[in-house]
DNA sequence: GTAGGGTTAG
């Protein structure tokens, strides 16, 4: 007989969870820690456990599972729940672009018995504007008042919201509001300033803000230097990218692999392939490791220089030294390929992506799918739009123009039917697109005779 | 782990 398991504890359990990596695995464990024991007594879990379970869930996208947990957690009268746990969820749903859900969570907090502040309002701020939702978000800072007095990091989410719809006027006017309401910009302030004049090449600006922080009691950070140095390799001004990092160090700040990425990334680019070589060295020196980015700027610049053989030795080198490569690294490659005309090649890569253990996202299909449009291997082409649509991602709609340009002159109209079809059930073309495609349908005596292709196009 | 930086595509 085998001797019996002793029960799991809460605590013992919350360990164990907080090791398992696979979500899945932990919502096992968690569903049923004891599989030996017969009771049925509902299992007392820790507040840590439902924590480690609920964020897990929530970086997996199991979402369907991780509302189950959360009605679960509703349910304990024992605790009130931390108000981190749905800054979390939150912020989840923010990245996986739901801001209905996003929203919602924020509504429910109070049902879990736990008082909202202006954290889980920031948190629901940054979501909205991950989805793009401004005008809700305009809305919710409007109210925020319900919720708390709104701190740096309410200001910075909106200093972030100007920038991303490229108005640094906004994000001034944000910046002086903040100040007039008594709260003292801080480094990710300055850091988000100064990152945005770097994409729009104002450095001259970006230098002098720099220089001013002093006078707010802050001093520049790596995130900070990491943008002035790509604004200056932007720019193609290397050595004073160099100057910068020397700085760095002279200001006995750590240097990281973002900065090192970047300054390969440019030494690439300026066919100083070597240099990149010594700089990935100096790493080693100062004991800062390489990791997915930094070979992907290589793999990029080996790309760049058709040297594939090279970039496939550095996916090789990535999993020697333990760094697991990642789906960007492989789309540069699929793109490398590609642009070389390698389109057969590029596509067996990609489809060899899941053996690699890698689960090809939407620019591995945009960029396997344009490059076999480019190719005129549309057959291919539209297998993999067909795949791709299935998977719930769209083509960008100048690559459909594009492709359905290359059937049309090809008479392809089977393929064109077929495509339409496909299209049309995936609802992923835009009224343009449509209309563009209907035009050329029109245009051609030939196909427009054939009601195959009419009843597509007429098709809800 | 409420907010900011580095690699791809556009």
């Amino acid at each position: 007989m085998k001797p019996l398991k002793p029960p799991i504890s809460p605590f013992r359990l919350s360990s164990l969870l907080r090791l398992q990596k696979d979500p899945t695995l932990s919502l096992q464990l968690f569903q049923n820690p004891n599989p030996d024991s017969n009771r049925k007594k509902s299992f007392r879990h820790s507040l840590l456990s439902y924590d480690f379970i609920i964020t897990k869930l929530g970086r997996a996208k199991m979402f369907d599972e991780m509302e189950q947990i959360l009605h679960q957690l509703k349910q304990e009268i024992r605790f009130a729940p931390a108000e981190i746990i749905f800054c979390n969820v939150i912020s989840f749903y923010g990245r996986a672009r739901l801001p209905d859900h996003a929203i919602q969570t924020f509504d429910r907090i109070p049902d879990f018995r736990c008082q909202r502040t202006v954290k889980s309002a920031n948190s629901l701020l940054d979501a909205l504007l991950k989805c793009g939702e401004f005008e809700k978000m305009r809305e919710l800072f409007l109210g925020i008042d319900k919720h708390g007095t709104p701190d740096a990091c309410t200001y910075n989410i909106l200093i972030h919201a100007c920038c991303r719809i490229g108005s640094l006027d906004g994000a001034w006017n944000v910046f002086d509001e903040m100040q007039r309401r008594g709260v003292q910009p801080n480094a990710v302030t300055f850091g988000t300033l100064v990152h945005q004049l770097c994409l729009n090449f104002r450095l001259k600006e970006a230098f002098k803000l720099k220089k001013d922080m002093g006078a707010y009691g802050v001093t520049p950070n790596a995130l900070v230097y990491t943008s002035l140095i790509k604004g200056l390799c932007g720019m193609g001004k290397l050595s004073s990218a160099f100057m910068l990092k020397e700085e760095m160090v002279k200001n006995k700040l750590k240097l990281d692999s973002a900065v090192y990425s970047t300054l390969i990334r440019a030494l690439f680019n300026a066919g100083r392939k070597e240099e990149a070589f010594g700089v990935l060295e100096e790493m080693k020196e100062i004991g800062c490791k390489p990791d997915a980015v930094t070979y992907n700027a290589l793999i990029s610049g080996f790309c760049k220089e058709k040297d594939f053989e090279e970039a496939f030795r550095i996916l090789d080198e990535m999993v020697e030294k333990g760094c697991k490569p990642d789906v960007v690294g492989y789309n540069v490659i699929i793109g490398g390929l590609c642009k070389e005309g390698k389109c057969s090649e590029a596509r067996d890569f990609f489809e060899d992506l899941p053996r690699r253990g890698c689960a090809p996202d939407v620019v591995s299909y945009r960029t396997l799918f344009d490059g076999l449009s480019d190719c005129m291997q549309f057959k291919e082409a539209a297998v993999v739009l067909d795949e791709m649509i299935f998977k719930g991602f769209a083509p960008r709609p100048a690559s459909i123009t594009k492709f359905m340009d290359g059937l049309y002159q090809e008479r392809n109209l089977e393929l064109f039917s077929s495509v339409l079809n496909s299209l049309g059930k995936g609802n992923v073309v835009d009224l343009d697109t449509w209309r563009m495609a209907v035009l050329m349908v029109c245009k051609e005596d030939e196909l427009s005779n054939s009601s195959k292709v009419v009843d597509t196009l007429m098709m809800p």
